[in-house]
DNA sequence: ACCTGAACACCGTTCAAGT
DNA sequence: ACCTGAACACCGTTCAAGT
């Protein structure tokens, strides 16, 4: 349906005779990087979600032939790993607070928006994922705060497993909503909170209700986040 | 490499001439049924993982058609949401213990331990799911445990999506292993723990060696429940 | 009613060739 | 050095046919 959206730019059927009429010296065909096939990647999954994200649309979108790009990104797996890295670049790793937990919590909610802007993104560690350099630096933010806080390096590495877990399974459940349009990432629909047997289940029938249709999704984050802090500062004493 | 597993079976080239000696009324055909599909599917994700499940492969296995499928499972995605709730069907929900936080406890270890024979099958929720009745069994346990504990209706909700939230991202981030083998689901390495630049990222030079060589994931996975459990108990006093 | 076979529109990736 | 074109071995799914 959208399969002509490759060709909208128009760079690729240029007149082929009408001699002395050419674009001057226009350069006319941007050479590839990696950093453009990465961004367009980024760009086609923040708006058409990852299952979209293949080899033949990403060419199409780039104006180049699908093999093109083997010339930059060994493969699909790669080309992942690269996405990853690049929009974990947009972490603002400065520490906003003298408080070593405060500035952590800060950290955590910008990692959080950051797959609120880029949607589908999360979903990319649940394959296996070799880490880049924005991916080591931020590990290296939070653990940094958490050895400030006091924590020994065993106990950080145990908490920063915790607290990121956390954030990339929010991002997958919280996704998960019923009826509310576009809310699965192929716009699937999960009606099950329309006649639910209350007898089967009378908690849900009970409480259902506030599971998708509560707070927004970033708040109830928030609210989840505190509870891990407040245990990792219980634990502490 | 391993095309030929579907046909060990050997219930296709049965005899064609020999009359006489043909098996008495023995039913060769199983019949093909929804609950077949299922359990060859989960049976298919346990062994090789979520990748290599592909209708083609799956009728393979059940020594038919592909298009036979689509008799008993609609699509794809139906079949997904089928095989999470199928295995969400072995999850204990007999309530162990009399206090509500401890049941609850017992209850999400069951669950991690289900994600645990189940390898694979955590990464269906990076999906859109549609939950079918033993997925509302299960989040109905965990809603009556935080209501019988005290919690507002609203309150229920939202640790639900926390509790399960970390589950599902534990299992997700839990797996990312660098250099052990079998780790990733392709058995993908990802070595950065390697030669690591002290200078770049020292707090990871300091505690990175605990981020996988400590304990088994499924021990830390019930380090950080305890510091949820433990953040609901501080916030309800 | 249930299964098959051929076909369509896709994939990732390899190989040999073009410029 | 970088890109193209054709091809291979896969996908999910539709359609028309077999029994």
């Amino acid at each position: 349906m959208s399969e002509t959206s490759g060709r909208r730019q128009g760079g690729r059927n240029r007149p082929t005779a009408w001699v002395g009429f050419e674009e001057p010296a226009a350069p006319e065909r941007v050479p590839l990087t990696r950093r453009r096939i990465v961004e367009a990647a980024v760009a086609l999954v923040d708006g058409d979600g990852l299952a979209v994200l293949s080899f033949r649309r990403l060419a199409a979108e780039l104006a180049v032939t699908p093999m093109a790009i083997y010339g930059h990104v060994a493969d699909k797996d790669q080309l992942l790993d690269l996405m990853l890295d690049y929009v974990l670049g947009e972490v603002d790793l400065s520490p906003a607070h003298p408080e070593p937990l405060v500035a952590l919590r800060a950290l955590i909610l910008d990692v959080d928006r950051l797959f609120e802007r880029h949607r589908g993104m999360a979903r990319i560690y649940g394959g296996s994922v070799r880490l880049g350099p924005n991916g080591l630096r931020v590990i290296d933010a939070v653990l940094g705060h958490l050895l400030a806080a006091g924590l020994r390096p065993k106990a950080a590495a145990a908490a920063f497993l915790d607290l990121y877990g956390y954030t990339v399974g929010h991002h997958q459940l919280g996704r998960v909503a019923p009826e509310s349009p576009g809310a699965g990432e192929g716009g699937k629909a999960s009606p099950f909170l329309s006649a639910l047997p209350a007898v089967e289940v009378p908690h849900l029938a009970r409480a259902g209700r506030y599971l998708f249709s509560g707070p927004p999704r970033a708040e109830r984050f928030e609210r989840g986040l505190d509870l891990l802090l407040d245990g990792l500062r219980a634990a502490m004493d």
